[in-house]
RNA sequence: GUGGAUAUAGUUCAGUUGGUUAGAGCGCCAGAUUGUGGCUCUGGAGGUCGUGAGUUCGAAUCUCAUUAUCCACCCCA
């Protein structure tokens, strides 16, 4: 067969200037006239942990791919089929985090974090990685915000955690959040629980559906999380974890709604609720909205008592959450949350003819070095042109400065919104914008407190 | 890994039973008598119709493959 074209023949990949301009998939760009959502739930996100006293830790992109077998586990979906892993020049095995608890329990051990004062709490912004098919609120490359706290491990430490993410929502506004909480237990109430789940389940296991029947030897507490209609009529009746935990697991546990409770925080107890992830024990936490299509998901956490010790750490008993920006951002979007715009232009200057363009360049930098949002013609456009597109950029003055301007001496300041003007010798029209910068701020805390 | 839908300009979309030069709104650029925005009017730029093959005298339109996007399952934030 003849095949002029050695571009995007049959089964081949993208031709290369098809690539040039096309992302990944599952990836997403933050184009400039959205960052400021971004930077506006990041800067919440600061601002609350920062009230909680939580500071920031910042880990690798990329670790031991060993890091994410151990604590993540072995056997599940994220380690098994979803890690971007790679052999680096050294022939290390290095993959790209799915998640940022890993790498945060990692640095807590390897910095020797066991021998600060407890608890030690700590809150991270990042990036992740999964290689997964891509559907609404759920990408290859996604945003997730975390908190943990190391070295505490009383139920109160829960709640805590629980009530930081809560008032998180409260301060981004979102009002219809269902928190559902749950304990699936340690080890040894695992244990016990998994005999009995068995034995509720082995008579049914034959009508149940396959990735079910695979489930009941590797990871039987996966079964309850199945959507399956059978093998949810199956499980009627089946033992929940809740139910059989052991008397210091069901002390906890009584203990967090205790604390829940006492704060005041509306939830509802799920016996379904398990982690997708082996580390969790004890507490399992979930924030739940319907508006991020099937991934409802916002937030989920729970305690991890187990982990730091099983990577190679000093027993340390942990709790912690994440939850995935890009969800937050379409939660907040449907849920009609106010999003502040981002600073505007105070003042734009058309700048007509070469003379006033020169005065004008040192003239605008000044402006600028004192904090002021001031711009002026870049392209040489027509001053009808220019004030055009002063008004696009939503700028709150405009001022034409031409050659009449500079013999006069004296430049006009237009307010855009309601279009009169006030004049400013050149001589000092720094002082006349700076006049104007403060009356406007006066403005906007005026409007802000009524 | 599985299933469904979709793919035409920067963007949102039209495009008849296959027929000549593929259109519109918005956006962008420019103009509507001297150097002043929003409204209106006029003009302009911008498209190998996702890609590759096939059927046909002729394909944006029909067939197949492929890639991508959206949604759902699985799983998860």
């Amino acid at each position: 067969m003849q095949n002029q074209n050695s571009n995007g023949a049959n089964g081949m990949p993208p031709s290369e200037p098809r690539r040039l301009n096309q992302r990944p998939k599952g990836t997403n760009d933050i184009l400039p006239s959205e960052s400021h959502k971004w930077n506006h739930v990041e800067r919440i996100m600061r601002e609350v942990c920062g009230i909680f006293n939580y500071r920031e830790i910042r880990v690798p992109v990329f670790e031991h791919t060993e890091v994410f077998k151990r604590s993540v586990g072995d056997t599940t979906d994220i380690v098994q089929k979803e890690m971007y892993t790679f052999d680096d020049k050294g022939g290390r095995s290095l993959t790209l985090r799915p998640e940022g608890t890993a790498g945060v329990v990692r640095s807590f051990i390897e910095n020797g974090m066991s021998s600060l004062p407890m608890p030690v709490r700590a809150y991270y912004i990042l990036t992740a990685y999964r290689y997964e098919n891509v559907q609404k609120g759920r990408y290859r490359e996604f945003n997730q915000f975390g908190a943990e706290v190391f070295g505490a491990a009383r139920p109160d430490c829960d709640a805590d955690v629980i009530s930081m993410a809560q008032l998180l929502f409260d301060r981004l506004g979102l009002r219809k959040t269902d928190l559902r909480v749950n304990s699936i237990g340690c080890p040894a109430c695992r244990q016990e629980y998994g005999r009995l789940l068995k034995e509720h389940l082995r008579p049914r296991i034959a009508g149940m559906c396959r990735d079910c029947q695979d489930r009941l030897e590797r990871n039987p507490l996966r079964i309850l999380d199945c959507k399956e209609e059978r093998c949810r009529e199956a499980m009627g009746g089946a033992p929940m974890p809740l139910d059989h935990l052991c008397g210091d697991c069901r002390e906890h546990f009584e203990g967090l709604t205790a604390a829940l409770d006492s704060l005041g925080l509306q939830y509802a107890v799920d016996k379904g609720i398990v982690r997708g992830l082996d580390y969790y024990n004890r507490t399992v936490f979930e924030f739940v909205s319907g508006n991020v299509g099937a991934q409802g998901t916002i937030c989920a956490g729970g305690r991890y008592d187990g982990l730091v010790g099983l990577c190679g750490g000093p027993d340390t008993p942990a709790v912690g959450f994440s939850m995935g920006i890009e969800r937050l951002l379409m939660e907040m979007e449907s849920a009609g949350a106010e999003i502040p715009a981002p600073p505007g232009t105070l003042l734009y200057i058309v700048a007509s003819g070469e003379r006033a363009r020169n005065m004008l360049r040192p003239l605008v930098y000044k402006l600028r070095s004192k904090g002021y949002n001031v711009d002026m013609d870049m392209l040489g456009r027509s001053v009808k042109a220019g004030m055009k597109h002063a008004n696009r950029q939503g700028a709150a003055y405009s001022a034409v400065i031409g050659d009449s301007e500079l013999d006069s001496g004296s430049a006009s300041l237009r307010n855009m919104a309601t279009g009169e003007a006030i004049g400013a010798p050149l001589a000092d029209f720094c002082e006349a914008v700076e006049r104007l910068a403060a009356e406007a701020e006066a403005d906007a805390s005026e409007r802000k407190r009524t």
